[in-house]
RNA sequence: GCGCCCGUAGCUCAGCUGGAUAGAGCGCUGCCCUCCGAAGGCAGAGGCCAGAGGUUCGAAUCCUCUCGGGCGCGCCA
């Protein structure tokens, strides 16, 4: 079901009445909410190709509508607009039968696919940081939009477990500790199964390691050496690096788990590794691999390209690989193992050159066709200076951090405003967080995906207007008007009749609800959902301002109420829930 | 140099498959709790949609150019 395309239908076969294409008959919202509730500019396009008026072209749709009764005004305004108001007895009936689906009017995909999507791609040895934050929070949100859809996702992290940064680990710590066992060449094991560092251990020797490559050309050698022996399968190294990843991924699943982002596959580049070989060998029999300069390279340009696409390295003049190599060998997997209609990488937009030479790459060597493979960028967080956003020291931030300090900020605000009295130390705890992290997941989804944002610390812990909050606090005056009306034996949800214009605004958010799932999901684009969740929760502040609804004296509204008060709250926390974020019962 | 993205209210952002008076939040000025949670509601001030051309009955939206900002461009990820 879904209102705007209903009534679409209804004028476009006005237009086809009229000999006229019923594309025209395309119904939206109105721009104007004190004429009409909806309109339809068709006649206007209508006019225009077949050189008419538009105006009397609309009063000749509307001539053929007149006297419907799911309208109770139609009316040809300024130009030749067609404004559309529908009648109570409509809005009711189509506000009843949302109240009573299931999905709320949620609309469902025609055609189900299985989609792979990978969101995460943190890196060994790293902490998360304020750039991993995007990459889940809107992979998160996508995954629960497309599964809402009707879509079967398998989610994967795609850990960084297989470039550079292993062999500057390993060649940091044998500079440490050179006596380990792992680096004595003539070892082929056993190894301990305890890990030789701790994580701490691990997040100090990276950056050191990074910074030591950077300055001095020998180690950065060293490291690139490593990197080709690891990967060769030297034992000491693979068991040193199996150690690095297994700390690592303990605490990225925590702190992902912290921010409600889970993975169904906890794969990374290195599960790709065994099959570069016999994928490279059915490339080279395909004929689309070239030597050039040493390296192992797969052309992707095409006469119709408006830029320089360089081409795919494949193997570098050392042997080793990139990351355009395991992408591709993680196709290779990919369809092995979860034979997919479509893979979504949801990665900061500044990679597109690179999927762009991945995807035609996989095209071209025949192993997934390149359409079906979109790279779902999104726009760098920067700071106030407009540059990626680094701390006050010039550091990144860490995920951890942001977290613990919109917590912070969520519990002061808790108590200063008297919510939480007499909630108890854990339940106080467990919302704090939960309002931190909606405000912090709101702030950043409520962006277009695309484009680049700055960051604001005091705009992610802000809990008045468009933000999380707001809208945890809109849920919870929903469950609480409810429950009091409950406990005062105020009698059920009942058939929905509106009388207010505050209640016939909110029932037209209400049912708008489908076209903003499908618009999600269709652009990929998480902040239309923010949008309707906003919508929603606005509307029902100024019903809840304008009606009273527990105590309502009038039985039959007051049961109205209490339904639309109902749907409200249903269908808020499950946009919330389309979000990832967290909605508490009360706060 | 080539290519991509962006420039909308004091600030942060929507709107961009062309259509009426360009929206929201924050901030600012007022007002509203003897009434279901004021993290709320109501009202107001605030914009030559970077600039210049063009297409069109109609342009924030499409095209061209200019200015300003960001990003990317074969052996990092």
């Amino acid at each position: 079901m879904m209102l705007i395309d209903d009534l679409s239908v209804l004028v476009g076969e006005a237009f086809a009445a009229a000999g006229l294409d019923a594309q025209l008959g395309k119904v939206k919202p109105a721009d104007r909410p004190d004429l009409a509730q909806f309109q339809c500019n068709g006649a206007l396009a209508a006019a225009k190709i077949a050189r008419q008026n538009p105006r009397v072209l609309a009063k000749q749709i509307i001539a053929t509508l007149d006297g419907r009764e799911e309208f109770s005004s139609l009316a040809v305004a300024g130009p030749g607009f067609i404004n559309i108001t529908l009648s109570d007895d409509y809005l009711n009936a189509q506000t009843n039968q949302l109240h009573h689906d299931e999905r709320l009017g949620g609309w469902r995909t025609a055609a189900s696919e299985k989609v792979v999507m990978d969101y995460g791609g943190p890196n060994v040895a790293k902490p998360l940081h304020v750039g991993h934050l995007r990459a889940a929070i809107i992979g998160e949100s996508l995954k629960r939009i497309f599964r809402f859809a009707g879509e079967t996702v398998v989610g994967d992290v795609h850990l960084g477990d297989w470039g550079l940064p292993m062999g500057q680990l390993i060649t940091e710590l044998k500079r440490e500790q050179p006596d380990l066992i792992y680096f004595d060449d003539k070892s082929e094991g056993p190894y301990p199964e305890a890990p030789p560092v701790s994580l701490a251990d691990l997040e100090r020797l990276y950056p050191q390691a990074s910074a030591a490559c950077k300055a001095d050309k020998a180690r950065a050698d060293e490291a690139r050496l490593a990197t080709a022996d690891l990967q060769k399968g030297r034992p000491g190294y693979r068991a040193l690096w199996r150690h690095f990843v297994d700390l690592s991924r303990a605490s990225i699943e925590r702190e992902y788990s912290d921010l409600g982002v889970t993975f169904d596959l906890w794969k990374g580049e290195a599960h790709a590794d065994p099959l570069i070989d016999a994928m490279a060998q059915a490339m080279r029999a395909k004929g689309v691999v070239e030597q050039s300069d040493g390296a192992e390279i797969i052309r992707v340009e095409r006469e119709d390209d408006r830029k320089e696409i360089p081409p795919l390295i494949l193997f570098k003049s050392d042997g080793s690989v990139l990351y355009g190599t395991t992408d591709l060998a993680t196709i290779v997997d990919r369809v092995r193992s979860e034979d997919p209609d479509r893979i979504l990488y949801v990665v900061d937009q500044r990679q597109s050159l690179h999927f762009e030479q991945v995807f035609r790459a996989a095209d071209l060597a025949g192993i997934f066709p390149a359409e079906r493979l979109e790279h779902i960028g999104f726009g760098t967080m920067n700071g106030k200076d407009g540059k990626p956003f680094k701390t006050r020291e010039g550091g990144v931030l860490k995920l951890r951090d942001l977290i613990d300090l919109v917590t912070g900020r969520a519990r002061e605000r808790l108590t200063e405003s008297g919510f939480a009295e007499g909630y108890g130390e854990d339940e106080t705890a467990v919302i704090a967080r939960k309002v931190g992290v909606a405000a912090l997941k709101f702030a950043d989804l409520s962006n277009t995906r695309t484009s680049d944002y700055i960051f604001d610390i005091d705009r992610f812990t802000a809990f008045e207007g468009k933000t999380g909050p707001y809208l945890l606090y809109a849920n919870v005056r929903v469950r609480s008007v409810l429950a009091k009306a409950e406990a005062a034996g105020a009698g059920s949800p009942g058939e929905i009749i509106i009388e207010k214009p505050e209640e016939r605004d909110l029932a037209l958010v209400l049912l708008s609800f489908p076209q903003a799932v499908r618009e999600a999901h269709h652009r990929r684009m998480p902040h239309i959902l923010c949008d309707h969740a906003f919508l929603l929760a606005q509307a029902f502040s100024k019903f809840y301002a304008a009606c009273r609804i527990a105590d309502e004296k009038d039985a039959n509204a007051r049961a109205s109420r209490l339904s639309l008060a109902r749907t409200t709250g249903e269908q808020l926390s499950l946009t919330l829930d389309l979000l990832g974020i967290e909605t508490p019962d009360r706060m």
